[in-house]
DNA sequence: ACAAAAGTGTTTACAATACACCCATGT
DNA sequence: ACATGGGTGTATTGTAAACACTTTTGT
């Protein structure tokens, strides 16, 4: 910010990494699932995509971000974050203008993604079985993006973003087990979950289940994370 | 990445927060110092803002961030990692166009330090007391930078970055110390990070100590760190 | 010899895991 | 009544902090 501006050739895109969690079609096991879009022109034509776009003058980033989700999966995010900006000279070859992309991922909630209504050339896919060579850098992206989901759900309460309002502790669990793919014992779950302190009990329990009702509860108020944290919320 | 991109009024900046220890100048504590360079244009005409600058059409993002340090410090960056990306319509409201900035860290190796040339209108300062306001939104970039530094060196062995290729316990656990703003157990500090196997002996011990000489470390090739990361080194 | 920093050992407290076992509900 | 997932208790192991103590150098 010294030098006068020169003017720019390239093109500032932002995309996003959604995930939600459904069962496997072989499995039936909870896993994590991203929409793709296919691409319907050059570069990368019929390869396919994150869902992205050019950021428009008065767009903020997230909200960019929010757009691209909306346009494919018609769902508002619940928790959104920025993952890293991509901005390689080379990294889109075949694309007539350099491209730099600001990446952000978002958690869909389990009860709204029955809501999901897809738009036209858009599939889910299993993270792990995304019908790759995808477009661009993506592969990588995506791969990123599943790393940190693992990762921060580990130290960070985001988990619960994928769950409605009010839950049931084995509901959470599943979660964990889903994005973390391995099981986790039942009993140590609910101990460590507790003793955190994120969630607190509503005081109800779930009804018309086939076993023991268990209690509810539900996210408790982010006392002052304390690290500044720089996300999004709608 | 679906519809033709319009033509965007904005410039993409890179900017670099730039870490390094020197002696407090009141109580000669080792603490963390970054410099700033004072605008000699509007907008924030005369403000102190982060080194950096618009992206050149050739230059990768981390190249840039590298040539910011390199004309501001006259250093190579042993340590350049992305941060984030700011991009909100309003964050510059008084610049002519639009500015979404892509910031990185860096940190500066301790015997480095010392042949650092600083450029025309430039300093440096101790993080807790940056001339602000700053520019733009650098006061929340450096503070975000700060926290950032600091929660990472709990979790990563990002400190060695600040010292030499080999180098005594007592003074990685300074650094450690400096950065974290507290005193730390030598006794359990060793041990710690013996256990993680960061470092290695190298077998020679310091000379011309004023008392017993320490064992001299490197910090031991980085066994494939297992969650994939997208860092920068030159 | 002594001061000061390097380095070792030990005790204690707490957190993570494994797992046995009791509880409450629909069928 | 019983199968099943909800939920509690406890023994064990591993890690982190506190701190006493020994070692080795320069002065």
């Amino acid at each position: 910010m010294t030098e006068d501006p020169p003017v720019q050739h390239m093109v500032l895109a932002v995309s996003t990494v959604i995930f939600s969690l459904r069962p496997h079609p072989d499995t039936g096991e909870l896993t994590l699932w991203l929409p793709l879009v296919r691409r319907i022109r050059e570069p990368f034509k019929n390869r396919w995509a994150l869902p992205g776009g050019p950021l428009q003058d008065s767009q903020d980033l997230g909200e960019a971000a929010r757009t691209a989700m909306r346009r494919t999966t018609g769902l508002q995010p619940r928790h959104l974050e920025q993952l890293y900006a991509f901005g390689d000279v080379d990294r889109s070859p075949d694309a007539p203008e350099r491209v730099v992309s600001i990446v952000y991922w978002a958690l869909v909630r389990q009860d709204e993604d029955a809501h999901a209504v897809d738009a036209e050339n858009v599939a889910w896919h299993p993270v792990d079985e995304v019908p790759g060579p995808l477009a661009f850098d993506h592969d990588l992206i995506v791969r990123y993006a599943v790393d940190r989901l693992r990762a921060k759900v580990t130290y960070s309460p985001i988990a619960h973003a994928f769950l409605p309002a009010e839950f049931a502790l084995a509901e959470l669990r599943r979660v964990y087990e889903a994005v973390l793919n391995r099981a986790l014992d039942p009993s140590n779950f609910r101990r460590q979950i507790l003793s955190q302190g994120t969630v607190e009990d509503t005081g109800r329990r779930m009804t018309g289940t086939a076993h023991r009702p268990p209690r509810l509860y539900r996210s408790a108020p982010q006392s002052s994370r304390y690290s500044l944290t720089i996300e999004e919320s709608p």
